[in-house]
DNA sequence: AGAAGACTTGACCAAACGGTCAAGATGATA
DNA sequence: TATCATCTTGACCGTTTGGTCAAGTCTTCT
């Protein structure tokens, strides 16, 4: 019988809690540089300072700090969809859900890159929440999109595919910055280049709706 | 002294050809799937239908055979960019690109997969070839769609923007397949699913730009 | 056919890895 | 301060992994 005990009634103890945060910190950093095969035990005892075998009194196993993290990950990661409400001004809640995920991009570059990660490889930890709760919610965000659609505010369009558009623009800026910053020097911390791909992505997803017809051919800084 | 030998003047046998491909195909399924670290090479011989000593005296490490397969996927990977060019027509062309560029996510998914990987990794074996080779051209297409601003026959968009949007959503499709897959069952081997991708992309893509008038609030089946 | 080189493999090795364990150090509580 | 549970660690173990090697089999060419 290994591991910590838990306190009977009440949470975890002001060691266990710093400790586990310092190791989820550092297993976050760790994981999203190398994923999960190329990262060692022991290489996020070092970044959180601790031994392997400490660790390893907090976390049970691998799998069993990867899964934590990833459910760390989850809940912010889906939570700005949410926000989308069909009572509304269409472009201004997809400008408002663009911005957001943008700055998550900016913000949680690495949660970003662990989940790129964990998809990449077919997601097995996680095909069960894709499949449920995010599967319903997205069926129900497509239905705001429809609403909108029907009431004739946006222009016709396939709701998850628009979804995926916006997920597939603005997670690039964090999963492939070190293509873009070998390109371009720059990344989504440098203000005018984030203004930039804000500026970009919006006209995209807005003119594609039919919305920002101020932006036609004419350059509109 | 390990490892095959070379015949003098002409190129490789008839078996070492056979099985040099054989071989990287097997370690592109694996390392697409399981990324550099949670691929054995051990795997990739099963897969090629080889021993493991056999296939380190084709390839003398594991890296070997990873970069070869990378090096292979980058040819294919950047040609379809090499086309865009300032004489035809901007719609044209971009839906051409972008037309391509899904194709390219259809048919060589683990490529894309692999290449994803690579990036999400810090791209540490292709950092040169990213920031010389790849860096030129981006610079050179930049130009190329500077020009058709300049003319006056599209919108006034950031390049370099314009074009991580197009990699991005086509790339999506390929390498967030298994998320896709979890949410709508369905993935760019449908035929209807891809269309409508397809559809989405360039409705995105060319509106953004001033082109595509057509397609306003009114649907365009 | 037979020699020379190309090809193939199982046995083997050292290093790295995930995880266990016993024993000592530290903190909380009375 | 004394006691007990919590915390921390080095030593250790079995397995996996990348890679080597010697020995055997198959091609090819004369």
């Amino acid at each position: 019988m290994t591991g910590l005990k838990m306190r009977p009634s009440k949470g975890l103890s002001r060691i266990q809690e710093r400790n586990r945060r310092r190791i989820m910190e550092a297993a976050l950093t760790e994981f999203s540089r190398l994923g999960y095969s190329g990262t060692t035990i022991e290489m996020i005892a070092k970044t959180a300072g601790m031994s392997k075998s400490n660790l390893l009194y907090y976390f049970s196993s691998k799998t069993a700090i990867y899964e934590a993290v990833l459910a760390d990950i989850l809940d912010i990661w889906l939570a700005p969809l949410r926000g989308l409400e069909v009572d509304n001004d269409p472009a201004e809640e997809l400008a408002d859900y663009i911005r957001q995920k943008l700055q998550m991009s900016a913000d949680f570059p690495f949660q970003s890159r662990l989940f790129a990660n964990e998809i990449l490889q077919g997601a097995p930890r996680i095909k069960q929440i894709l499949e449920n709760e995010l599967k319903m919610l997205v069926e129900e965000k497509s239905k705001v999109i429809r609403k909108w659609i029907e009431y004739g505010k946006i222009g016709s369009v396939e709701p998850v595919h628009l979804i995926f558009a916006i997920w597939a623009m603005t997670q690039h800026y964090s999963d492939f910055a070190p293509q873009i910053e070998a390109l371009t020097g720059k990344g989504l911390s440098d203000p005018g280049f984030r203004k930039d791909a804000e500026s970009m992505i919006l006209q995209m997803v807005l003119s594609a709706v039919g919305l920002n017809a101020s932006k036609g051919k004419e350059s509109g800084s």
